[in-house]
DNA sequence: CGTCATTTTAATGTATACATTCGATGTTAT
DNA sequence: ATAACATCGAATGTATACATTAAAATGACG
C-alpha cells in the first residue's frame, strides 16, 4: 500500500494489539494523524481497513472505536480458522510445489531445533517460523479470497499468546502435526491434509481455553451501542 | 453509511454486477465521481469497500480494476458458502428465537405460493424471499464476523442467476430443504441444521454447474497482472 | 431543583487543491 | 532499426479547507 496509509495502519494496529488503545476507546482521526505525522485522509483509509478486519468498529457520524471480543467471538474465530485453514490445506495438497514442501520442512527443522532449549529469543523465532509454515500453506491454496479472509482471523493478541502456554508435550504434538501435514501433502491427499490441519488447530484451541486464566471475563462494548 | 459514499458505492456496484463496467476495466476515480455527482473522496472510499468484497482489485499507484473470477474462484465461493452458511445454521439452531422461526415459515409458504405459477414477477419475489430466508438464519447465528464474511460471497450475478435454472423438481427439493432446516431448528439440533443447509447449497452448486452453458469459458484478468 | 429547549463545540463527512508516481510517447545514439 | 533514455501526461496519493452532524454544555422555564 501507499506510504502514509501503511504508516497510519501499522501504528494504529500496533497500539490496538498492544492494548495501548483500550477496547471501546474512541479513535479520533485528527489525534492519530498528528501522532502518525500524516494527514487525516490516510488515517481514515487505515481505519476503514481495520474495520474490515473487525479490529475497530465504525459508528456513522461518530467514528471508529476499538473493537472488543467476548468469549463467544473467540470461539467463532477459532471455528472459522479451523474451517478455512483446513480447507486451505485440502486445496494446497493438490497445488503445492516441491519447492514449497522443502520450505515447509525447513520450517519444521528450524522449529524443532529452537524448541530444544527455552529462551525468550527462541520463543520469538519459533512463533515466526510457525507463522511462516501456515502462510506457505495458505499461499499454496492459491485463492485470494481464502487468503484475505484468513488474514482477518489471525494475529489477535490473545491468540498469539497461546503458544507461550505450550507444554513440552504440546510442542512435541504440534511438531508431529506439522510433519504429518507435510506427509499428507507429499501423498497429495486432500482429506488427510485437511484432517490433520483441523486436528492441529483444535488442539491449539484446547490449550488456549485451558490456559486462559478467566475465560468468562470478557470485554464488552461500552454503552454507546445501547440506547 | 454516509450519503455520498453510499451513492458512489451503489452506483459502482450496480454497474459492475450489470456488466456495464466490464471485467478488467479501469475504474477511474474522477470519471466515477462525475457520474455519481460526488467528489473523489467518497468514491475512493467506496472503491476500497468494493475491493474488500473482492469485486474490484487494487493495484498500487494505478487504481482500481473490475475483478473477474475464473471457474476455480466460483468453486471456492461455493465451498466457502457451504462451510460458512452451514456453520451459521448450526449456530442458529441454538440461538434462533420463536419469532424468527415464524418468519422463516412465512418465507417458505410465500415461496411455495409463488412457485405455483411461473412469471417474471413471481420469480423476482421468490429470489427476494429466498434471500430473506438465508438472511434470517445468518442473523440468528449472531456473529458479526460470520455475517460480514458471508456478505462478500453472495450476490454475484452468475450465482444469482442459478435460481432461474431450477426445474420444477429442483424447486420442490429446495422447498423441502427449507422445511427441513426449520424442523432442525425446532429440534435445536445443530448438526442436523448444518447438514441440511450444506445439502441445500451443494444441490444449488450442482444446478449451477450443469446449467452453466460453458463452464470452461472463464473471464481472465487482462495482461496488466502478467509480465 | 429538575427537565426541556437552545446553543455551542468537537468530531466526522465531503470537496478541492497540491504532490507524487508510473506509464506512454517520442527522441537520440549506437 | 532497435534499444536506452528523457520528457510529458494522466492518474493516484496526500494534505487541507469547508460542511454537516451529533453529543455536550448551557440556560430558561415549569
Amino acid at each position: 500500500m501507499s506510504k502514509a496509509v501503511e504508516k497510519a495502519y501499522q501504528l494504529i494496529r500496533e497500539r490496538i494489539l498492544s492494548g495501548d488503545y483500550a477496547p471501546g476507546s474512541h479513535l479520533k482521526e485528527e489525534a492519530i494523524s498528528e501522532e502518525a505525522a500524516v494527514s487525516r485522509t490516510p488515517v481514515r483509509e487505515a481505519l476503514r481497513r481495520l474495520s474490515n478486519e473487525q479490529l475497530v468498529k465504525f459508528i456513522p457520524n461518530q467514528g471508529a472505536y476499538v473493537n472488543s471480543w467476548d468469549e463467544d467471538d473467540v470461539d467463532v474465530i477459532y471455528d472459522l480458522r479451523i474451517m478455512l485453514e483446513g480447507y486451505s490445506a485440502a486445496r494446497a495438497a493438490q497445488r503445492i510445489s516441491n519447492e514449497e514442501i522443502v520450505e515447509l520442512e525447513e520450517c519444521i527443522t528450524e522449529i524443532e531445533k529452537l524448541c530444544e532449549q527455552h529462551s525468550k529469543e527462541n520463543h520469538r523465532r519459533t512463533i515466526e517460523h510457525n507463522h511462516r509454515f501456515h502462510s506457505i500453506i495458505i499461499e499454496a491454496a492459491s485463492s485470494e479470497r481464502v487468503h484475505k479472509m484468513l488474514g482477518w482471523l489471525v494475529e489477535i493478541p490473545m491468540l498469539l499468546k497461546t503458544i507461550e502456554q505450550y507444554s513440552d508435550a504440546d510442542v512435541e504434538r504440534s511438531n508431529n502435526h506439522h510433519r504429518e501435514i507435510v506427509a499428507a501433502f507429499k501423498a497429495r491427499d486432500s482429506d488427510w491434509a485437511r484432517s490433520v490441519m483441523q486436528t492441529h488447530l483444535r488442539a491449539a484451541y484446547q490449550i488456549y481455553t485451558h490456559a486462559a486464566p478467566n475465560r468468562k471475563a470478557h470485554q464488552t462494548m461500552p454503552s454507546y451501542s445501547a440506547p
